[in-house]
DNA sequence: CTTCACTTGGCACCGGGTGCCGAATCCGTT
DNA sequence: AACGGATTCGGCACCCGGTGCCAAGTGAAG
């Protein structure tokens, strides 16, 4: 993070922004696999090189966001006051950490529907998702006094991104309701350890 | 399914479970990475083309025995009473699905290493995850009397699988007791919505 | 022997991803 | 104005995973 306001060398040919929004519309017009690594550096002018210098693959053009997420979700996890309880406290965060401006929420939904269509986008979901699993393994390891890597707290960190999932797919699918509706009511579910009278038909 | 039991034409140079064999033995050996498709090929005596017609991936050659868990899975569920109360008998059905041989437990622990320390393999789980999500989704489903792509069935499928990723982590990595004993506490959790009596520390 | 069914090897080819190096551009210093 | 360090760039060669294609090997059935 060397933050010199005065920069120096030569002057990037594009931005990671840019690039992110070239992909993302190449990909929803022609698909992910038919799109290649060149489409996208030849619309920004710049090389296929200098594609892999803003993003180690292709795939990962498309999850700054998510990772931006999973940062915020730690910062606010951090934070959480000793009274709330456990899972309370995950289900608060992590339906506070989905709020998008509106403007936002096309391209959202957009990349949803890739990350949630294309195979090939689905395996590059794992490191992702990783560290969105750890950021709440580790809350829960702490609150369980256990270290990050003990049975509950994975368990813990692990179903509840899986949940948030179920809940993602069913509002990118759907597009009728907030998503944050979708995230608060999947979770209290988990919270109940999904038993009948809690997930009795909604909807 | 042409169960001929006289075949015709050239017999097969190698078998599924030969390439399996060398294959988990290279990557534990020499690393994923460092291993081509090619060295497995060599050493089974046939060519690269032909490992891509039993295998449509390199990584696909560690997940045969998972993909078979996944329909004892399904076909389990099929049959389960409708006295048993659902998220019981998921864990009664899947752990019962991890009862291994004693001489397979090396492998599988050797397969498990690698697939959760290795980034391509875990990207390459993708698929087969969703396959395993799939067959516990829908039987959520019919228990609730909903559409397996509905919100709750998806994300039990999808809990259901990450806690036992949790188990089953923690069990490669200890080595100390029985995987199915890991599920088991596990599921149990998870069936009680990881409330703070149902996840006080064991261990 | 011929024909059919089936597997195999080999080749060309594509695209993702990396290492390497020299060139372009801007800044500050002399 | 000239130089040097810093930074990004383009382009090339290269590796490897994966696919389409076709000809050749091989065994059983007619």
């Amino acid at each position: 993070m060397t933050t010199d306001n005065r920069r120096r060398g030569r002057p990037p040919g594009t931005s990671r922004k840019e690039l992110q929004r070239i992909a993302l519309r190449l990909f929803t017009e022609r698909g992910f696999e038919a799109t290649t690594v060149e489409d996208i550096a030849d619309e920004a002018g710049v090389s296929k090189r200098t594609f892999f210098r803003y993003f180690n693959s292709k795939a990962n053009v498309l999850w700054s966001d998510f990772d931006a997420e999973v940062a915020e979700i730690r910062a606010a996890l951090a934070e959480v006051p000793q009274e709330e309880p456990m899972m309370a406290a995950i289900r608060r965060v992590v339906v506070s950490a989905n709020h998008y401006a509106a403007e936002d929420v096309a391209d959202l939904r957009a990349r949803m529907n890739l990350i949630g269509s294309v195979p090939a986008l689905q395996a590059s979901a794992a490191v992702h998702y990783d560290a969105w699993e750890r950021a709440v393994s580790e809350f829960a390891a702490r609150r369980l006094g256990q270290p990050s890597t003990s049975l509950f707290a994975m368990a813990i960190g692990r179903a509840t991104l899986a949940t948030c999932r179920a809940a993602y797919d069913r509002w990118s699918a759907l597009a009728d309701s907030d998503l944050t509706k979708y995230l608060d009511v999947a979770l209290l579910a988990l919270a109940s350890g999904f038993a009948p009278d809690a997930v009795a038909a909604e909807h």
